[in-house]
DNA sequence: CCTTTGATTTGATCTGTATCAACGCCGCAG
DNA sequence: CTGCGGCGTTGATACAGATCAAATCAAAGG
């Protein structure tokens, strides 16, 4: 699954340690700590474990009991949710800062799956959820982060209901750029990755494998995506890639 | 838009008093006003004001700088997102005691409109954030309903998403059953109201009004439903009605 | 009672995307 | 090098639901 060695290297190091310094975490100022100021990054820092996971592994099934709430640190993990004759739809997408768990609930009602290799920083539920209770800087920003996920499973709404199958792409795309230059410095023009195969975009976009592929293919003739290969591309032309979009201003 | 006389009376009633007593609101205790105790109750009051409005008007547009946030007391209402072409989705409907408005935010990302005449009960915005800071059991509470409308709402992408145009009615009964089962004493068999034309659960279910049709005189025919007039109607087969919803147990 | 108007139903087509079916590419294990 | 298995592409066909077009119904006003 597309990690390269010194990746591989890193996640060891992550292991060992287990327990890096938030400080300098490269979440830090984005995640449910981002409004913490030392001391309370201090308690944050007493009840955390860094945990890890394979491309493909389940991280957390349906019903299951949470005994620990999380943020991504590292990789790409994917919320679904499954009927039973086997249809599935993925509901939400979690990048790096992105936040696992619901304070409250002993129990989520969709699976999470490690799409690309994981890291995670693990906070006991038990623990974490006291700490919220006096710490309001963690309880706002949760609540922020959980308006701002509302907001993005609306826009997604729109897009599952209405847009064609071209629109779904544009718009996918255009979401992947935004949050994988949050990731790294702001590098205009820059070398973007797939982290997702052509059958959990379709899950993602509510379309088939098939659909996506011959979207993708059409893009790419049309000159606004270049392929480097099967997962890395540049975005050629993003006027056109705005437009195929369907959403409007900008 | 199917309102009796007493109702309009009720209405009146609301408007002249303007601010009547919490501890006698009908949705004191499913709101965002559901943990308070009396205390908290009587800051609450000083700051509500009573508003109503008719089927049919626009509540809110996307953009709009909040002045308030709010409650709906009676009604229903839609929140709906349109594209530039004029294709629109419903990305949410509010029932009693559904909350309005996000606090830290002035301004929210999608129309809202009554689809029935709607009483709020408004807080101004800033004093109402200012309570949020020092009464955690109303901040307590609106995060779990965000995290109530997330749940919903990524059930709704699986709808979207993946379901026919039959399951996604059937789907849609139940849930309108369960609200209105809800508002009123759970009589069972009871008769139900769809609050909304085909146009509009149309536009809440990605689907087009000639399909809604089409699939409500099915469920009639097939004797899984039992309507009275357009509008108002009985669930005769509970059980196909759920088998034909597509979602699993019970 | 008649007219108007908007909501709903019903029917006849059209079309975007799913579905079914092959085939190509590429990394990996033997 | 070779065969194998997982992805990805490409083509042919089918179909659910959209679209276009009337016809019907029902409440509201004159």
């Amino acid at each position: 699954m597309v990690v390269r060695a010194n990746e591989r290297y890193d996640q060891a190091m992550l292991d060992l340690q287990s327990r890096p310094k938030c400080s300098e975490c490269p979440i830090r100022h984005r995640a449910v700590c981002a409004r913490c100021d030392d001391d309370e990054l201090l308690m944050l820092e007493q009840i955390k474990t860094y945990r890890s996971f394979k491309a493909g592994d389940p991280m957390l099934w349906r019903g299951d009991g949470l005994t620990y709430v999380a943020s991504v640190v590292s990789g790409v993990a994917s919320l679904g949710k499954t009927m039973e004759d086997g249809r599935t739809q993925m509901v939400g997408l979690l990048f790096p800062s992105d936040f696992i768990g619901r304070p409250g609930r002993a129990a989520i009602d969709f699976d999470v799956v490690a799409v690309t290799d994981v890291t995670l920083c693990c906070f006991q539920r038990k623990p974490f959820e006291a700490l919220i209770e006096t710490t309001p800087h963690i309880a706002q920003r949760l609540m922020e982060m959980a308006l701002d996920e509302l907001d993005a499973a609306r826009d997604w709404m729109l897009l599952l209901g209405r847009k064609t199958a071209r629109e779904k792409i544009a718009t996918f795309i255009e979401m992947l750029a935004r949050r994988q230059q949050l990731a790294n410095a702001s590098i205009p023009q820059q070398e973007l990755v797939l982290p997702l195969t052509r059958y959990e975009i379709a899950n993602y976009l509510g379309l088939t494998l098939e659909t996506v592929s011959r979207q993708l293919g059409a893009m790419k003739k049309e000159g606004i995506l270049s392929f480097v290969d099967r997962r890395r591309f540049r975005v050629a032309d993003v006027e056109a890639l705005h437009a195929a979009s369907g959403d409007d201003c900008g």
